[in-house]
DNA sequence: GGTGCTAGTGGGGATTAGTGGGAAATAAGC
DNA sequence: GCTTATTTCCCACTAATCCCCACTAGCACC
């Protein structure tokens, strides 16, 4: 299971340092993709791949549920731990996240994100003024 | 499977490079046809096979499958992975799809697609923008 | 308090993927 | 039958990627 929050740096070859403790979860392969909110998910392979049948899945007759499976089959790349415990994010994925230097890595249970710091910042201080309203509307789910 | 989003030239004989990874799968050979939303949808030949024939199986009745089964049968062409591991593109597929150098090529689990760079970058950025009501509505599916 | 280990970061060299151009072969036109 | 155009095959260059090694700072253990 993935949690906590991990504030790493970007190297000018797009290189990211993986959290220790994630790293044996990760070391049979891994994938990154496009997220939501402008962030990437980095899926263990076998977690992926569950993903990624479902998303083909999708009816090619919708016009919108075909553009999200595209955007998240097509943005998705295997990527690798090298010996330094560091997965290559490739530079399309970069640009889409808007990250280039400072990122944070967050655990979310079956998957980890990438922010770039700032966005980050901004997002994580404003949940922090909505939670009490989002904590009332999840009712008893929680 | 395909994924990942790779952006190759055209060079004015109308040859394309295939990203390597995926060279292996087409070396078979491959299908180049008539895709959805002004793409190019190119299959390994197997893949293909099976998706013609489910083609010509569509009923003849209804007006909008013929013409779509007619338009990626008719518009299919088998291509070849030469030493350079590039596929030629034939020039009314070029026409169709708007290509001339820049090109983005997908992998779309079972397929790839072949777009102008373009026109890819203003669908990606379009379906970011409703990404997060797709989920909403994808719901728990994903 | 010191020493050793390890996580995170950075960089250099070798390999190969991607691209472009030219030569040879084949087909078409006069 | 000869010339011209088009396609196919092959070779060469460049730039990106991969792989390896080195450094530093922080933590833990002695």
């Amino acid at each position: 299971m993935f949690i906590g929050e991990f504030h790493h740096t970007l190297d000018d070859k797009g290189r990211l340092a993986i959290p220790v403790k994630f790293r044996v979860d990760l070391a049979a392969g891994a994938v990154v993709t496009r997220g939501l909110d402008r962030s990437l998910f980095l899926y263990p392979k076998t977690e992926w791949e569950v993903l990624a049948a479902k998303l083909a899945a999708l009816p090619l007759g919708q016009a919108d549920t075909r553009a999200f499976a595209r955007l998240m089959l097509a943005g998705a790349m295997e990527v690798e731990v090298d010996k330094a415990g560091r997965v290559t994010i490739p530079e399309y994925l970069r640009q889409y996240a808007g990250v280039s230097k400072d990122v944070v890595v967050t655990g979310l249970f079956d998957r980890l994100e990438i922010w770039d710091e700032a966005a980050w910042k901004e997002y994580a201080s404003k949940t922090e003024r909505d939670s009490n309203d989002i904590a009332e509307r999840l009712g008893s789910l929680v």
